[in-house]
DNA sequence: AATGAAATGAGAGCGCG
DNA sequence: CGCGCTCTCATTTCATT
């Protein structure tokens, strides 16, 4: 379904995907129009989710990071949804992970200040009655932000 | 040095950077050179730090995503920046936090399988002795995953 | 069914006012 | 900054294996 030659193609884009056609045909052994195919056929299947600049936070504002380890009180699948979607709607939350082990969620978040993490956790963590504590930690730095997956082929 | 104008651009590359930048500039007033001008600017400064595909883990071979909490024996910033090249050499590792608190360093890792992921602790973790010890969480399900950046400005 | 060559069209890049 | 040009690149068509 998936060949080697679509692993070298996303090994690509997922570095720069604004790498020519013709430049990932050289490469990969290719015509233009072959690989033109291929990507769309990847991203039609979803293979390929979306195409994104990525913005130095740093560069942007006085941003934090800050990551958050959540405890639920229940952890039914449907509380478990339910704080899912909740989570999905924030902006500030970049990333969130339902985990197993002693917590339950992990999230990472970006906000302008430590003031205004406190007042938002008021609500989005205090406000909420299954959320039995949270722990944060302060990002010093971050010396690699990716989402790139491991494929394993060479080019 | 960067405007309003500049933020509802970013803001739109965050989400798509295959937009066109014709269609960029009808949604914020300006013509597609002026929007292209901008856009170069970003990347020349760095603002824009690249520009990639994002792939889908799960349809992508079966992988699974761990998140790591290392707490480490010495925490001098000489033997943070060693860790800090170390861990960004690993392609399992997509992501790494220094962070502050009662750990040090907080990791994403995506890996093939849990036997894997046990074979790579031996050298990186076990292996380096200033590693006191680490906290393995597995993770279930990931309801958001972006890098984007919550910018405040309304298109 | 997938490919490559050639033709078409859309978009990026650049100089001009 | 906008306008219009040029050129590159993406996309379609079509013949071929």
């Amino acid at each position: 379904m998936i060949d080697n030659l679509d692993y070298k193609i996303l090994e690509i884009l997922q570095k720069d995907n604004l790498t020519p056609q013709r430049e990932i045909g050289d490469k990969i052994g290719l015509s233009a129009p072959a690989v033109q195919r291929r990507i769309k056929k990847l991203r039609d299947e979803g293979i390929i989710e979306k195409d994104i600049s990525i913005i130095d936070r740093d560069k942007i504002g006085s941003n934090v990071t800050v990551l958050v380890e959540i405890f639920l009180e229940r952890k039914k699948i449907e509380e478990i949804d339910l704080l899912k979607k909740e989570f999905s709607c924030v902006p500030e939350i970049q990333q969130c992970f339902h985990i197993t082990g002693e917590s339950d969620f992990f999230l990472v978040m970006v906000v302008p200040s430590m003031t205004y993490y406190e007042s938002i956790t008021r609500t989005l963590f205090f406000g909420n009655e299954n959320i039995k504590r949270f722990r944060t930690s302060v990002v010093m730095g971050i010396s690699k932000n990716s989402l790139e997956i491991p494929l394993n082929v060479s080019l």
